[in-house]
DNA sequence: ACCGACTGTCATGAG
DNA sequence: TGCTCATGACAGTCG
């Protein structure tokens, strides 16, 4: 678990994007993907939400494309793209097979643009399929994999229903618009775009409302007038990618009317390549995917942000670009696509997730000026300054300072008059990724406060987490000595002992066992010490082998000296507590009070009954020995069965000797069973904390990130999107798009109705 | 005198 | 069947 953690590290994602972005390879995420399977669990659960981000396939729709038209440096640009998708797998996400593309095709007014007629090698809309009608203002491109089917009957039954673009709330946005920028274009591009929202699609504005469903539709991309075939593919594009009326995550995203590419009609770049990758369904997608993939898209942009700065020095090269594609095309947010060669550095997708929506809340503005909304929809693109801002920032081996609060970064950035952006990953996170966090959290206050947890962490520190201060245990040593060295120096033949051997249990493993556990033990520590008591035969043990202070079992104590004596039978019996006593009242006592005080029963007995052998050969012997050891004497019938007495009852003792030894190998096994649990129960505890503390740093380190990329935004004006009005949202393909706030809060609105919905099924 | 722990012994059952 | 072992139960011993 430790070991695997550390792929997690903030050190090691900060050290693999660096590398990432100075060219080196570093593919991770195979590693972890296959070798570390139980790694996503353990930070992100059973249901990982976390999946992988397939921004791979980002790379291969741009192809080149994306990259400003401008830039000489194509290869250097794709090389880093592709580090830096090879970095994102360094996640544990899943990534998802659908892939998303949405272009924002903006058109100037008075200059009707087919993208194949346009100069730049950006965007070639004159692919025959639905992109004829380029003349169109505005235009977005959603690239998926089309239902086209459901597409088309949504489309027609807007129509049907007459739904019309108010209800896509583009007046609202108009009107703003035309304060910012009025044009004599404006009118004709509004009544083309409100064609557009008659088929159920608003570009721009608050929060578009579906007609039909009512839900509301991502906005942001400008309409425009087109042919129904025309339109008809955008639809069924922006369906493809955001089915309405079906149980997606995503919601039904506003499609620009101009251009719809897919696959099938897909647009090709001037060189011929097709503009927008095939995009496999869009399936549903947790949210946590979604967040996770907007978070890797931003964390590209950055990167591209950083190549494109070697590459765009000044603004001025970018504002150039941007005017020269300005009429074909308004995205330029491209992170996924090679469409968007407008303006390269950003591929502006539609899509708005309703995940995306909650997660960015804030963040989304339906301030969109009609005279800003197609540059500034379309044209994402980081100011050059901004850009070597960033630049400087990646650029600085310390990759922290891009993780900076937002505060921080938003004061560093005065290009971008955007205040202080809202944190994204806040909510961004806190959807999903966040509330397994916040369930990890949960879990460890009420089963493990940070007390707890300290306290374990330094019950990890040491081997055991048990009080084994023996000094204050029954058991202790001292205690344990007492009684030993009594029962010992009580015995005056301890050599003799020895030399019979053991019989039972006691072996030094055994002993030393019993020892280590003895604090454990708890409430056995008595037993202990009386079988410390029981078993000591040299009480200098006691201080020379700590090991073997507490217990030394030796079940045989009293079979020698009975052997012994009974070997012989001249020395005087005496009985029992008398003996004791004897010993215990004179010091010097006779060597037969003393043999006596030692003597069992049976051995008294024997003796007394003149057995001519040693109890211990009577128990010990094997059978046959013991059999022709009876068959040597002459015994009579009373000998006889007081020897099988004392063999039974001698077998029998130390048969149960060894059986409460065995009870107490057991219970201390047990408890250390326990101990050991406790042990690996905190030490997973304090893993977990780790975890969730990695977590909230990414997750800080996002933030930071996303508002950095923020502030580097530019409209093809050259000016910086206000936070306020405008957020990043990350569509389930990793492309990432700059939609107003009403747009996201109005999907945010819808977020919880669906998941009710969830609920319910 | 009482109590708890330890120990030995017996009875019993299993191998 | 006898022997050995394991174990519960009981009682004696001891502190």
């Amino acid at each position: 678990m430790l070991y695997l953690k550390k792929y997690f590290t903030e050190g090691l994602i900060q050290f693999t994007i660096l590398l990432s972005l100075i060219g080196v390879r570093v593919d991770v995420d195979t590693y972890l993907n296959n070798q570390l399977p139980p790694l996503r669990e353990i930070i992100l659960g059973p249901s990982s939400a976390y999946t992988q981000t397939q921004f791979h396939n980002l790379r291969n729709t741009l192809d080149g494309y994306g990259i400003h038209p401008k830039s000489v440096d194509l290869d250097r640009f794709f090389t880093t793209r592709r580090l830096l998708n090879q970095v994102r797998q360094l996640d544990r996400l899943f990534v998802p097979s659908t892939e998303l593309n949405t272009w924002l095709v903006h058109r100037d007014s008075d200059t009707v643009v087919s993208a194949s007629s346009q100069s730049s090698p950006t965007i070639t809309l004159d692919n025959g399929a639905g992109l004829e009608d380029v003349n169109n203002p505005d235009c977005v491109i959603f690239l998926v994999e089309p239902d086209i089917d459901l597409i088309d009957i949504l489309w027609r039954q807007d129509i049907d229903l007459g739904a019309g673009r108010e209800v896509f709330n583009y007046s609202n946005r108009q009107k703003e618009n035309e304060e910012e920028k009025p044009s004599p274009q404006e009118n004709k591009d509004r009544n083309e775009e409100q064609e557009s929202w008659r088929n159920g699609v608003n570009l721009q504005g608050a929060p578009p409302v579906d007609g039909e469903t009512g839900e509301s539709i991502p906005e942001q991309v400008s309409l425009g007038t087109q042919t129904s075939l025309s339109l008809q593919e955008c639809l069924r594009l922006l369906e493809a990618t955001f089915p309405f009326g079906e149980e997606t995550e995503f919601p039904a995203p506003v499609v620009s009317p101009e251009i719809a590419v897919s696959n099938e009609e897909v647009p090709s770049t001037s060189q011929g390549l097709p503009l927008v990758p095939q995009l496999p369904s869009a399936e549903p997608q947790l949210d946590l995917e979604q967040q996770w993939q907007d978070i890797m898209a931003i964390m590209e942009l950055q990167a591209m942000e950083v190549n494109n700065t070697s590459l765009h020095t000044n603004s001025s090269s970018v504002s150039a670009i941007s005017g020269t594609t300005e009429s074909s095309t308004v995205g330029n947010f491209e992170l996924s696509t090679r469409s968007t060669p407008i303006n390269q550095d950003v591929s502006l997708h539609q899509a708005s997730l309703p995940s995306c929506s909650q997660d960015f809340p804030q963040i989304f503005n339906p301030q969109l000026d009609s005279a800003s909304i197609a540059p500034r929809t379309a044209t994402l693109r980081p100011s050059s300054s901004n850009s070597t801002n960033i630049n400087s920032t990646f650029g600085a081996t310390n990759l922290t300072g891009i993780f900076l609060p937002p505060h921080v970064n938003s004061s560093s950035n005065n290009v971008t008059s955007t205040p202080v952006l809202p944190d994204p990953f806040s909510t961004l996170l806190e959807e999903s990724m966040l509330d397994e966090i916040s369930l990890l959290d949960l879990a460890m206050e009420e089963g493990f406060s940070q007390a707890q947890a300290s306290q374990l962490e330094d019950e990890l520190d040491s081997d055991s987490g048990l009080s084994l201060d023996s000094s204050h245990s029954p058991a202790s040593p001292s205690s344990s000595e007492t009684s030993c060295s009594s029962a010992a120096s009580s015995s005056s033949t301890s050599a003799t002992f020895s030399e019979e051997g053991a019989v039972g249990y006691s072996t030094d493993s055994e002993v030393a066992t019993v020892e280590t556990e003895e604090g454990a033990v708890g409430g056995y520590q008595p037993e202990y010490s009386k079988l410390c008591r029981m078993s000591y035969q040299d009480p200098s043990q006691f201080h020379t082998l700590p090991q073997l202070d507490s217990i030394s079992h030796n079940h045989t104590y009293n079979l020698p000296l009975s052997s012994a004596f009974s070997e012989h039978p001249e020395l005087p019996i005496s009985v029992g507590k008398k003996t004791v006593r004897d010993k215990q009242n004179s010091k010097p006592q006779p060597p037969q009070d003393l043999l006596d005080k030692h003597s069992s029963r049976d051995e008294r007995r024997a003796r007394a009954m003149k057995i001519p052998f040693s109890n211990e050969k009577i128990i010990n012997l094997p059978v046959e020995e013991f059999n022709e050891l009876l068959a040597k004497h002459h015994l009579s019938e009373a000998q006889l069965a007081l020897i099988r007495d004392i063999r039974r009852r001698g077998k029998n003792k130390m048969a149960a000797q060894n059986c409460r030894k065995r009870k107490l190998d057991t219970i201390i096994k047990l408890e250390q069973g326990v101990q050991d649990l406790r042990r690996d129960k905190a030490r997973l505890l304090k893993e977990k904390m780790e975890f969730i503390r990695s977590i909230r740093q990414m997750k800080q380190k996002m933030q930071s990130l996303y508002q950095e990329v923020f502030t580097q935004l530019r409209d093809e004006e050259g000016r910086p999107y206000p936070p306020s009005e405008y957020s990043l949202q990350y569509s389930a393909d990793g492309s990432v798009l700059i939609m107003p706030r009403s747009v996201t809060t109005a999907e945010q609105n819808r977020k919880p109705e669906k998941k009710q919905k969830d609920k319910k099924k």
